[in-house]
DNA sequence: TCCTAAGCGAGACGGTACGTCTTGTCTTCCA
DNA sequence: TGGAAGACAAGACGTACCGTCTCGCTTAGGA
């Protein structure tokens, strides 16, 4: 809970290892990256970097936090009733939009922190929000899990074949498997 | 592939790293085991290991290759015409009846080897199947991909909240949720 | 060779890391404080220390310095001639009186920096006296030397052994097994 | 106290650390050495290091063992009667004849570790000869306290300054400045 | 029945990353 | 304007784990 504006320096150094983890994690898995790699491509101390970050896995989810919040906002509405292929339409721009970041933070070994937070964050938002009835027979808990899960396999097999089709296509084959058969009608 | 009877200590050996694996996977993530822990549950030599398996993932892969065989073989009917509750029912009784392993095997931190492992497999045994008919304008290989995550994602709720329900009951559930969205009518 | 009066708070600072050196070396070894230890200890800012010592070492020869004055002075009668007891007596009287400081500094594992700095202080008093007349076929420097090597051992026994004997007996024992060795007759 | 010999690997391993630290303790004061040094220098392993020894003191007080052994036994017969000019030309023959090795040990910041460790050990086998005799009024552990300290001040100091007198003529310095003044008559 | 090759236990080793610690510099903020 | 606070670079430390490598022992399983 930091409220008051960290020093500027410890902004520029946390940037600069946030950079450095992008470009890594671009070019090999997440887990292969070791924190002096980091250190060295940010341009900082080693030890500089336990001061901000227990291990690497931290500094991932704080590089992660700003994304998780904005999928699960967008992930929301897919629970709430009509307009279906425009929310899809729209949670695919976003990730077109963030296609880089989100290549690097979905491709961590598809599962691991990563997937695990969004995952939570998605299922408690969507149980949260009240508006979701999944049909007779489904357990809500069950129901929320699975549309989380297919959701993020949605964008995660649609990022790693280079968006083959448009935002506009995947909203509705996202309605088509995920969304509707979740809901009650 | 192998065809000679391997050595009985050579078999003696595996199974006792099996059973370690399946022992302290089922304590600890697997991630954070050590080569030297399951040695020593095992009560075989460190060197030993090696000489056996490259590193753990792979004790972790062959421990898994039965399971995976199963798990694919129950899969592909999904793929197929009728009878989708009894398909569904009968893998959730497979699933019930090696819940003790499969349990271990999938709480592997859901994602890295062998969740890509059974995904790929599963995926490539769906679209080998020739009867797979996703609905009209949902690409193949992604409805493939859908499938496959889906399907281990129920399995794993299902699994880590005490199986709530019996295997009809999650095979309708399934039926509906997951499979027929994939089909095409 | 600071002339002016240094500023008072200047003085105060110096004075906290005196006292804390002199509370912490009594406590343990002197080579295991830090200065984050000192700092601490005497209320300043860790930075500050570096403006006014190099290193910790700097500070202890500081705290040292007017003992060493003292010390040589009194050592350097040794190499003269006459009333040799009497001059040993007081070295030992000075001793007691000064224990605590100098059972911190001679504590400082036996060598460093500051007896390496204490015997050469010795050792160019006494042979700067003039006075100073080894024994035929003894070189007057390998003399200096066991002179100031010998004094601090002795003295460094006395103080860890809770001083046993008074400042007489040992001005006795040092003159017979130190001083009278190095004279001429 | 180990019997068995150890492993062929294991002694090289020693032996390349042991030559290490001669050749670095001879170009720098031994306190700056690093660990990673010493493992570069002898060509093995940084961890190997620590299967060996805890730090680096521990090595030195290895390597020091033997010469310990020696001159304790050199220097016991100084408490002894008779040939005592004898003894102390022996005492700097042997010193004379591990020039090497003596310099890098005496020089490691005079004091430290090893000089305590030859202190204690001198005086122990000085005190357990049953032949020491101090004059009137001496303490014995006292006495012993001197020997040890003014014998190694000695050689130290003819190793210091390129051993400018041979050894019998130290030896006899020896006996006069050290040995004689702590015997009874 | 022997003997020969394989499996194995033991453990030293090189290598690499970790997270911690300390030093001394430098900047920023405050009194 | 000078001292306190503390971020920082640098780099050593000791630990943990990995995968490789010998070295003998034992134990099949074929001669």
């Amino acid at each position: 809970m930091e409220v008051q504006p960290l020093d500027r320096r410890v902004q520029r150094t946390r940037a600069a290892l946030a950079q450095a983890l992008l470009e890594l994690a671009s070019e090999r898995p997440f887990a292969d990256l070791t924190v002096r790699e980091l250190t060295d491509r940010a341009d900082i101390g080693y030890a500089t970097f336990f001061r901000h970050y227990p291990n690497k896995e931290a500094l991932l989810l704080d590089v992660l936090s700003g994304i998780v919040d904005d999928l699960t906002t967008l992930l929301e509405p897919m629970a709430d009733a009509g307009r279906l292929d425009d929310a899809g339409r729209e949670l695919f721009e976003y990730v077109a939009a963030h296609a880089a970041r989100l290549r690097v933070l979905l491709a961590v070994e598809h599962g691991s922190a990563v997937e695990h937070a969004l995952r939570a964050a998605v299922r408690a938002r969507v149980l949260a929000s009240g508006t979701f009835r999944p049909p007779e027979g489904v357990p809500e808990d069950l129901a929320a899990h699975h549309l989380s899960v297919s959701s993020l396999a949605l964008v995660t097999w649609w990022l790693e074949h280079q968006m083959p089709y448009d935002a506009r296509q995947m909203g509705a084959i996202y309605a088509r498997l995920v969304v509707r058969p979740t809901r009650d009608r």
